[in-house]
DNA sequence: CTGTTAGCGCTTTCAT
DNA sequence: ATGAAAGCGCTAACAG
């Protein structure tokens, strides 16, 4: 069922159905009817694929993620998926279940298929990094620093976010805090620490330890007992690398015994939705999901147009008080 | 960049360039070196969108959800674009946004992107939804019962489920239950709804008094106080329409003072990730979320090879018992 | 205002 | 084994 069936059912050119379907407005009403009646009577649809053909463009990108489970990823397809709609476009996602050595092959086979792409690579590395990005423009990049190069970054300001928890914690008696770390390779992972290193430099009072932790809830359920010990040497509040591990954390924490926060105190990252819902409601890092995905969806579209690389942002997180976190219990005062 | 532009730069025909491209067999090796070395030389990647024209196909499938944040369809988002990778497909994610009128234009909008697509429209009038569905084959859908109509449906069986968990409930003692509902158009709250009354028919003396509720956490909050004033009318255990209303009545029933489950059990449906961290472990009813998502993907991919409608699937869900629901207190035993 | 024509970039007979 | 040529379904000049 193509354009000329159409064309042929309605007695006119193809040349009128497409305009008909166009909208184009030169076009005599008593044509315009008849087109339409023969559409419907045909049940045409027309071809995106020849359409996007003609046209060099498919009116679709793609997100490339590491994992589509994780939260932080969701909110931001969320975001970037209702932006692009609002201009007609859609997002295809290509998830690389975190196999690094699978993210540039399904990242130019994904643009390939699409107008731009969005890159969500907290893993992979760096030079091969900026070689792909190279490859793949128009593209945007969430989450990773890569200085000198010619592409918009829409990222969180991990290290900022990191100093700004030790703030809290630290004007909340806390000296001796603990940071749970974050998957070895993780790029935010690398920021963070230099947001604890940045920490230290400010607080020369303060300690943080480090506790090898990873990324999901099991790996916080798995590191409880090690932030226990800590604990027993002195720390007094903790720092997990996200949300998930902190809620994980928790949980465990609770079925050892650990009073949170009368004991300890526990901050997460990232602020994801169930984190308000925990037990003790967590304090938490909040980042902009839906935010940075419209505003990679802003700077796609601009790319897309032909505009300029526009400038890169960094959000600022937001730091969510909330009941896992308190002041220092008194020294001595734990039975 | 053209096929056209690698054969004049290797001094073929455009022919040979694209038997390369595929791999025919039959081409002088001499030719495929030659071709290839040009391919590199120019950076040429063909066009998906020209073959596509070709081939009539997309290699793409839509998955149109009304919330991409919703964990049960997230957890289908990934098994389906897994599944769907493995045969080089990849997924189109459409959100509604809970906008149930803009789901058919979206539906069909999405589908003309792609070779075949995944419906997720828990709300959308059954009427609509037949008429929707013969427009759009091939499709599967997920989640709604659909009698006679000779299409895939992926579901989850939330009668018996709600059944099961009552059993559990029953069998921990508890006589007088509520049920948080979900959303009134929700046609999964329907089917829960059902598994109610035959709970009921099941168990001529237990009582399970209905509590408006939603489907977020904010419902569950909400709902806190309603559920409080059924616990002192005689409910001790309450089920709510999924995790994460139960998670959110969780987090408030603790700070009214209710001790979960010493007082009252609660449990959620769904299992998603975040119900065994929840303060207690949350008893659910267990969704193969990922194992939906892949069998999706069979369904879909014998469809759009012209082979037949293939058995829908409901899946039974499993029974997760963990810390929230416990045996009845004995009578009087509350303070 | 409408129809004719020439592609968009690729695959695929069909000859050679 | 290779090339020429005819489309896939649509849009966009360009005539008329």
């Amino acid at each position: 069922m193509t354009i000329s069936d159409v064309a042929a059912h309605a007695g006119v050119s193809p040349a009128s159905v497409s305009r008909v379907l166009n909208g184009r407005r030169s076009v005599d009403p008593e044509i315009v009817r008849r087109v339409q009646a023969s559409i419907a009577a045909l049940g045409y649809a027309p071809s995106m694929v020849a359409r996007s053909l003609v046209h060099g463009r498919n009116t679709t990108v793609a997100m490339v993620v590491p994992d589509l489970e994780n939260p932080l990823f969701q909110g931001i397809l969320k975001g970037l998926s209702l932006a692009a709609a609002g201009d007609g476009y859609r997002v295809l996602v290509a998830d690389t279940a975190e196999r690094v050595d699978d993210e540039e092959t399904t990242a130019i086979e994904a643009r390939q298929r699409c107008d731009a792409l969005v890159l969500c690579a907290p893993r992979m590395p760096e030079a091969g990094l900026r070689r792909l990005v190279e490859r793949v423009a128009p593209v945007v990049v969430v989450n990773r620093p890569l200085p000198d190069l010619d592409v918009p970054i829409i990222g969180v300001d991990y290290v900022r976010g990191i100093r700004d928890l030790v703030d809290h914690l630290v004007g909340l008696g806390h000296r001796h805090l603990a940071y749970v770390t974050g998957p070895e390779t993780s790029a935010s992972n690398a920021e963070r620490l230099r947001g604890v290193e940045e920490a230290l430099a400010l607080h020369p009072e303060v300690r943080i330890d480090r506790i090898p932790g990873g990324s999901r809830p099991e790996d916080g359920e798995a590191v409880a007992i090690a932030v226990v010990d800590a604990h027993r040497g002195g720390v007094t509040a903790v720092i997990a690398f996200n949300d998930l591990v902190a809620l994980g954390l928790l949980a465990r924490l609770r079925e050892l015994g650990v009073d949170v926060p009368g004991e300890l105190s526990v901050a997460g990252f990232d602020d994801v939705p169930m984190a308000r819902y925990a037990t003790p409601r967590l304090t938490s890092m909040s980042v902009p999901r839906a935010e940075i995905g419209a505003q990679v969806w802003a700077r796609l579209r601009t790319l897309m147009a032909g505009g300029p690389v526009e400038h890169s942002v960094l959000y600022r997180p937001r730091l969510e008080v909330r009941e896992s976190t308190a002041v220092r219990a008194a020294a001595g005062a734990r039975p």
